[in-house]
DNA sequence: CCAACCATGTAAGCTGTTACATGATTGA
DNA sequence: TCAATCATGTAACAGCTTACATGGTTGG
């Protein structure tokens, strides 16, 4: 399973849709980062429909091949990817997009792996800076690893931010 | 050329190494995030040379393979790459790492366009949060274009930093 | 002497990119 | 009627991942 089949399984469990209107997903929103075009996203599908996660149903008209449905191995899949420790952030911000909606405590549990994750990885990089390998590599080189902590930094502080948001309601 | 080819072009051109030396460099530092194994770092050494943007030398004894020595092609394409607009940050920052190290001016230039790039596309994921697309989506996925949002944010202030760390030298 | 490391590769398989191709429908 | 958009694909190619394979050398 390839981030793109996740992001396409998530999107269908949301609510069936057609292929080219998952394609305009991917086309209209920063979601385009998992695909660009027909290309993957349509063997993507096939591949979902081939391995059971997906079925293909209620065509609209005779042209037309209908809408993708999440099948029930679709959503155990699902679920069980949802559920996996964070190790990629990337991933795991594609995995908080699907969480359900109204579930609360499941929001602030994620939220807070995700932050301790983020965490993680920036002291790993501070730890690496303060290596012997990082005092033998050029001032920029150092400067460029700072860029990668800053960012995993962000990264804890959008967690912090994204808990408060889903305390008060 | 790919990320990975630029980057051991990098390498390479900052001091001739073997393909055993450079693999370390892929292991042991951040710079692992373009490669992963001899699999994929031998045959794009092996690609680099059939270019003829390096050269194997200086075989150290019988049985080593010799250091790898950046050409003059190889310095013309790496130069070329390096002063070309600013697009991905990712790609950016590895250009960044392989700024020559006393050219004051080049440096502050880079990290100019650096920053601007960040800003841009931070402006970007704000305006298609206050469109129309964004307010059909769920609150999730809105606070993960944040996210998005928010690293840009601190991208861009990084190179701000950056910036006073090259002014005063 | 044996494990760990030096040093270099090959091969299968999967994915994604790019580009091309097809045909129906809708709005101006 | 003609362009744009809906809607779905195929095919060539390049690249990375994983796993396997091969030998030499060095340190305990």
């Amino acid at each position: 399973m390839t981030p793109l089949n996740h992001a396409l399984l998530g999107l269908i469990r949301a609510h069936p849709r057609s292929g080219y209107a998952l394609l305009k997903v991917f086309e209209t929103t920063p979601m385009g980062s998992y695909s660009s075009s027909p290309g993957s996203i349509y063997p993507a599908l096939r591949s979902l429909e081939k391995a059971g996660l997906v079925d293909v149903r209620d065509p609209r008209d005779a042209r037309g091949k209908g809408l993708y449905h999440i099948t029930a191995a679709g959503r155990a899949a699902l679920e069980q990817w949802m559920s996996a420790p964070i190790v990629d952030l990337d991933e795991a911000l594609l995995r908080f997009a699907f969480l359900p909606e109204d579930d609360g405590p499941a929001i602030r549990a994620f939220l807070d792996a995700f932050e301790a994750a983020a965490d993680a990885q920036a002291s790993g990089l501070a730890a690496f800076l303060a290596s012997d390998a990082a005092t033998g590599m050029t001032a920029k080189s150092r400067i460029a690893v700072e860029h990668g902590r800053c960012r995993l930094t962000a990264s804890a502080g959008w967690a912090r931010a994204a808990k408060r948001h889903f305390s008060d309601e």
